[in-house]
DNA sequence: TAGGCCATCTGGTCCT
DNA sequence: AGGACCAGATGGCCTA
């Protein structure tokens, strides 16, 4: 090889290297933008590629069931559906978006990952009452859309699960979905009676007791997660937005 | 120190 | 020839 091919040879190389690394970027951001649509995005805290995609998985999956068989399924069967073949601290942090105490999760490490959600589930009450909402509990995942949406959107809720939607098409994409839970931290919903919960949400958010330090959120990041702040969010509809989890709950809640 | 996760580089393959 | 895509290798960072 002369030496001029040979340079030639190298800047190819470096051009392909710079085109690569812009592909996984896009790729990275395309990840991103499926992250913040899943139902516990946290920015701090980024769930790691591959529970990403578990989870988005499951969770197309149980919307599925909701637009097919057009029956709300118990929280429990929908955490459940969460969880399939998620790891323990996805799990955690999926079973407190629901509102089931994370610390339930942290069971043997030889058991099943199944077994993790069935024990979590099983062991725990599934209280899903929401604040401001009417008719306690709540423990389906109507209930958890409800929590996607301010109270002003129930009786679209309603009037969606209650009956077959008639029209389910699906909107064009319009751009990055913003969050059903924009906030950063694990969270749940808080339930005392702050008298102004008429108007608004209130979160609490968990934060892992471990820094977060690194250029890269990781997924062992949020292992042994701790209650460490209570960090009262406005959900109020002015400061929600109108956005849900996916074109397909934009069509129905957008109707 | 081992293991998990990640970004980057690299060479191979396929397509235009 | 050059770009897109893919998978293996490598090294860095972080946590248990």
């Amino acid at each position: 090889m002369t030496k001029a091919r040979l340079e030639r040879f190298r800047a190819r190389r470096v051009k392909a290297n710079a085109r690569e690394r812009t592909r996984m970027h896009g790729l990275n951001d395309a990840l991103d933008n499926l992250r913040r649509v899943m139902p516990c995005y946290s920015k701090t805290q980024k769930l790691s590629k591959i529970e990403t995609l578990r989870l988005a998985r499951n969770y197309i999956w149980a919307l599925s069931e909701v637009l097919e068989t057009g029956q709300t399924p118990e929280g429990k069967s929908f955490v459940e559906m969460l969880c399939k073949g998620l790891s323990q601290p996805t799990s955690n942090l999926v079973a407190g978006c629901l509102q089931l105490g994370p610390q339930t999760l942290f069971l043997e490490k030889h058991e099943e990952k199944s077994q993790v959600c069935e024990s979590a589930i099983s062991s725990h009450s599934f209280s899903y009452q929401s604040p401001g909402l009417p008719s306690p509990p709540y423990g389906t995942m109507e209930t958890h859309l409800l929590h996607l949406k301010p109270p002003t959107f129930k009786s679209l809720v309603d009037a969606s699960f209650g009956n077959h939607p008639s029209d389910c098409t699906t909107p064009p994409y319009e751009g990055p979905l913003t969050p059903p839970l924009s906030i950063s931290g694990n969270f749940s919903l808080k339930q005392d009676g702050s008298p102004d919960l008429d108007k608004s949400y209130t979160f609490m958010a968990h934060y892992p007791s471990v820094s977060l330090g690194g250029a890269h959120g990781h997924a062992s990041h949020f292992q042994n997660t701790v209650p460490r702040y209570e960090i009262p969010i406005d959900m109020s509809y002015e400061s929600y937005p109108h956005h849900v989890a996916g074109p397909q709950l934009n069509a129905i809640f957008n109707e």
